[in-house]
Order: structure tokens, then sequence, then C-alpha cells
DNA sequence: CATTAAATGTTAACGGTGTCAACATACGCC
DNA sequence: GGCGTATGTTGACACCGTTAACATTTAATG
């Protein structure tokens, strides 16, 4: 038999009518870390969040999280995860009311590219080694493939309508990925500062616009 | 006047004709962190890399380090400015006997990706955004810059040889740049590992030449 | 060579971190 | 009402980056 020793401190006298004082459970404390990660990331970065200041953001203790993050890896997944929604979202939005389905294309990378450069740390978590085995994380791996598909989509619409040449769409979505992708990686990590004092949606259009039409001329 | 407690402990009895046996100075300490540093990047990652291991590693104490570096920041400056390095060194082999520019130009997109899937922890601590100040890093930023001068100066001598297309090389450049960097930190951070079960080089090559002729059919 | 300043390395400590075990409290179901 | 379980708290451990105080070696100066 354990010893039960220190229990019951501090009884509160009354039921505290002014504010009904923070019960012992939270109620959606998973959300609420989850918000209090996200704004830590927004502010602090990728690499300065901390386990312990987000549960004192979200004002419970140390150990709280533990309760519904297995770790601080499992945190950064759902940060993830909810960037690759984010992401999505904002895509598909970029899309609506295109009626030519290439401005569609164009739209798409335009607004990854202006997704990373509004929200570099976020977009910093998506890709983060630390959160690299996202088969430990299936809803992430989901989230994250559900944008791809959007971009394969549109190349297959573009083709059905003779604007953009054969090919499996899978690999043409690749080349156009990793370009915007590029772009993004180097402007969150600050690579292009000094080099090209342009803003950044300009540097998008010019980049995606010289995929489009290549780089090599053919006699 | 301040008490000189604890000294001299531990005098060896004999100049131990075996082994020389590790001096009091270590001779070329700098060196040794940074080894150290390196092959720790390249065994447990750029996040698991830690001060005290490195020390560890190289044989001396947690706080001799410092002696070198000023912080863990800048060690790992010095870890992505060698990586800079090497990349240049790589890319600059790869152009060597390309009779076609053209043929050079894609040697050295092909070479960058090649050395991110080759040394994927030293390509990230590149990129990181620990080390994103690079002004507070001028020799780190010139071995960065470095290599974009060489892609800039394969553009300008494809262009002088008719084979690309007219336009800023350094604008152009930035278009190639994010395709390779896009290509090679997609591959890097494991986000392609199901998609394409395709070689790397494979893959390379497919995009870069997408690249170079274009996406869009122009009727 | 003898002194001594500077460079280089060590030890010990501080506050902070991720994580876990033990414990406390509240919810929901019988 | 009673009780199992989910949820939250406390306290501890090992490790980390960093610094201050101290030790040892090298190099410069006479």
């Amino acid at each position: 038999m354990k010893k039960r020793i220190l229990s019951s401190r501090a009884r509160r006298g009354r039921p505290q009518t002014g504010r009904p004082r923070r019960p012992y459970h939270h109620g959606n404390l998973r959300e609420a870390i989850l918000q209090a990660a996200l704004r830590l990331v927004e502010t602090v970065g990728p690499g300065g969040l901390t386990l312990r200041a987000t549960a004192r953001l979200a004002g419970v203790s140390q150990a709280a999280p533990y309760r519904h993050f297995a770790s601080k890896e499992a945190l950064l997944a759902a940060v993830a995860e909810e960037g690759f929604r984010a992401l999505t979202a904002m895509q598909r939005d970029s899309t609506r009311h295109k009626a030519d389905p290439i401005e569609g294309f164009q739209a798409l990378g335009l607004a990854y590219i202006g997704f990373a450069s509004s929200h570099p740390s976020h977009f910093r978590v998506m890709f983060a080694p630390e959160v690299a085995d996202k088969v430990a994380y299936p809803t992430l791996a989901e989230a994250s493939a559900e944008a791809f598909g959007l971009l394969v989509d549109v190349i297959a619409e573009c083709q059905r309508a003779g604007k953009v040449k054969e090919g499996d769409p899978k690999e043409l979505a690749l080349a156009a990925w990793s370009m915007v992708h590029g772009l993004s990686a180097l402007v969150v990590d600050r690579q292009l500062s000094e080099l090209y004092p342009v803003k950044v949606e300009e540097m998008a259009r010019s980049v995606t616009q010289r995929l489009f039409d290549g780089l090599v001329l053919h006699p």
C-alpha cells in the first residue's frame, strides 16, 4: 500500500463568485496547446519553440501537454499538419474563378510561395527534419498529399485543354513543386535578402513564367 | 588576494615514453572540433548536434569549444561554410570537360542535387534557420555567394553561345537555383520517399530538362 | 635564460529543457 | 452514490548552452 501524503492542499474557501477560476480540467486543452504552439512558432521560430513555454502560454503545467501529445515531435507534427491544411485551403481559394486552367496552375504556385513568405516559421515546421518520419503521423502525410494532389489535378486539366505538354502529370507536378518549393525555401531561409531587393511576388511570377516557357533556345 | 586551491593535480610520473599522452594544449583544436561537428551532424542530424557531444568527440572538456567558437550558432555557421565550399568544389568538378555549355549548365544542377542527397544533414545545416543571419558570418555569405556565382557565369556563357534565351542572367539563375534547390530540399526532407520510388538522379534529370524546355504548349 | 602576458584548456555552476513517475482531481457511467 | 478512467500537477532526472574562476602551456620581452 502506498502512502498518500501531500493531499488536498489549499482548499479554496468559496466558489469564487468572480471568475469561475480556471477549473482543474481545461475542457479543450489539445486545441489550446496547438494554438499556443502556433503562436509561439510564429513569434520565436520553430527552433525556439519549447514544450514548457507552450504549456505556460496555454496556462497549464509543464507536463500537461503529454496527455495530448506523445512528445515534442508529435506536437510539431500536429502544427505541420495544420499548416498543410491551411496551405491547401489557400491554394484552393487561389484557383477559384480562374477561367484559364493555366492561370489556375500559376495561381497555385503563387499561392504556395505566398503562404511560405507570409508564414515562414509555420512553413519551416512543415518541412522540418524533426518530423520527417511522416509514416509515424499518417494524418500529416495525408494532409501533405492533398496539397500535392491539387497540383497534379490542375496539370492534368491543363493537359486535357491542350495547354500543357504531354507526360505523366505527377512528373510535371514534381517539376513545378520543386520550383515553387525551392523559391519558397530560399525566401524563407533568407538566402536572397540582399541578392534581389525585389518583391517576392515579382520573383515568383518571373520564376514560374520561366518554368512555363523554358530556358533553352531551340533553333 | 585569491586562494589557489586544487592546484597541480596528478602530476604524471614520467614523460610516458609510449604515446606522448594528449598534451594540455591540443595543437589544432579548432579544426578537430569542426571535424567532430561534421561527423556528428552526419550521424545524428543538425538538430541532434550538441556542443558538449562535439567536445566529447574531440576529446576535450565541455567548455573548450568556446575558445574557438563564440556559440553553438557560430559552430554551425562554420559547418555551413565548409558545406558551401565543398558544394562549390563539387560543382566546379562537374563542369570540367563539358564541351557544350548547356551540358555544363545541367551538370551544375545535377551536382547540386547530388551533393544534397549524398550529404543531407550537411545540406540542411547550410540552410538552417539558426544561421540565417549570415551578415554576422561574412565568410559564410561569401562562400554561399561563390556557389551562386558559378551558376550565373555558366548561364551567361550559354547566352553568349546562343543556347539560352536572353535576359538578366541573375534572374535566370534564380529560376534554375529555385528548381534544383527545391528538389534537393524535398529529397533531403524525405517529402518524396513514397511518392516517387525513382532514383534521385533520374528525378533530377527529368526536372531540369523540364525547366530547359518549358511546360507550356505555345501553338 | 628568467619573467611574465596571452592563449588555450578545465572545472563547477546556473537556469532552462524534454520526459517520466507518482500523485491529485474531475468526469461519466453503473 | 460509487468508482474507473481521463486529465492535470508536482517533483525529479539527465542533459544542454553558457559563463566565471582557475590551471597550464606557449610566446614575447628583458
